[in-house]
DNA sequence: GTCTTAATGCAATAATATTGCATTATTGCC
DNA sequence: GGCAATAATGCAATATTATTGCATTAAGAC
């Protein structure tokens, strides 16, 4: 299943034109590991020998983001895109305050546990955005 | 119990010197409802008469944070005190990606579960933060 | 009060984000 | 495939947020 070729369907059905600046970031998005800012994205086109300008990059994520193709992960304000097909994102991070140590993990159960929470407030919850912030295994020992 | 009197004797106590700026920054996070970003805090502090550079701001946060008196929740890059005498604090979020709502709710049974969780990793969690980004009651009807 | 030096303020600069408008390129239609 | 309409992009300017080096100030020890 190809979340790039899914999300360009979304964009058509929904009026939005498919452009090459739209190709390019779904496609950094789609391989990316973890978050990217819109200079990393515009950094990583760099390297392939793409060139983006910024402001584009910053609106193509603000629809992404409008159409839930993408979303923001408020860690270092990077994005993250969304797996199409699976409407709830989980993003979890361990962050080490001394050592500065990034380590994302996920937690089935804590997920669907949050779901419930919120479905008690009335509201959807799309995506899980958690950090636990603290020290890890080598800084408090 | 004076957050801020508590906070100036660890200052003390770990040589750092018990400065104005210091002590107004202090006055602002105690009283702060939410998370307030380095310019919030200058601009509430001209609000009342008082002047501070925002290079002293950062750096003063940057020391809070270092010592564990306050923590950085990156939710619009503010700050938020940690209340003192109790080492985690747990920040909860629900914000609608429609309208923007944003709310803070407090969990006890998550909290809880998030500290095992890290735990198991090694790892000690002093701070929990939580967004679930999605459908607010208003925008899902 | 005086001395030492940590802490602050200032100026300059870097990094990130936003806006308006001219230009380009996608899409629908022939 | 070529053409017209206009959505989307690029550019220039500007706003906002963050960082650095160095001169000045003020906290704390005596």
């Amino acid at each position: 299943m190809s979340g790039v070729e899914d999300s360009l369907r979304i964009l058509r059905s929904k009026g939005y034109r498919v452009t090459q600046p739209r190709k390019l970031v779904l496609k950094v998005l789609e391989r990316a590991e973890g978050p990217v800012s819109p200079y990393d994205i515009q950094k990583i086109l760099q390297q392939e020998g793409e060139r983006l300008n910024h402001v584009t990059i910053y609106r193509i994520l603000d629809l992404f983001c409008l159409l839930n193709l993408a979303h923001k992960v408020l860690l270092c304000g990077g994005f993250v895109k969304c797996a199409l097909g699976k409407r709830e994102g989980c993003h979890r991070f361990m962050v080490c305050r001394q050592c500065g140590a990034l380590r994302e993990f996920a937690d089935k159960a804590l997920c669907e546990e949050e779901s419930a929470i919120a479905r008690d407030f009335g509201f959807v919850a799309e995506h899980h955005f958690s950090e636990f912030f603290g020290l890890c295994s080598n800084c408090n020992s």
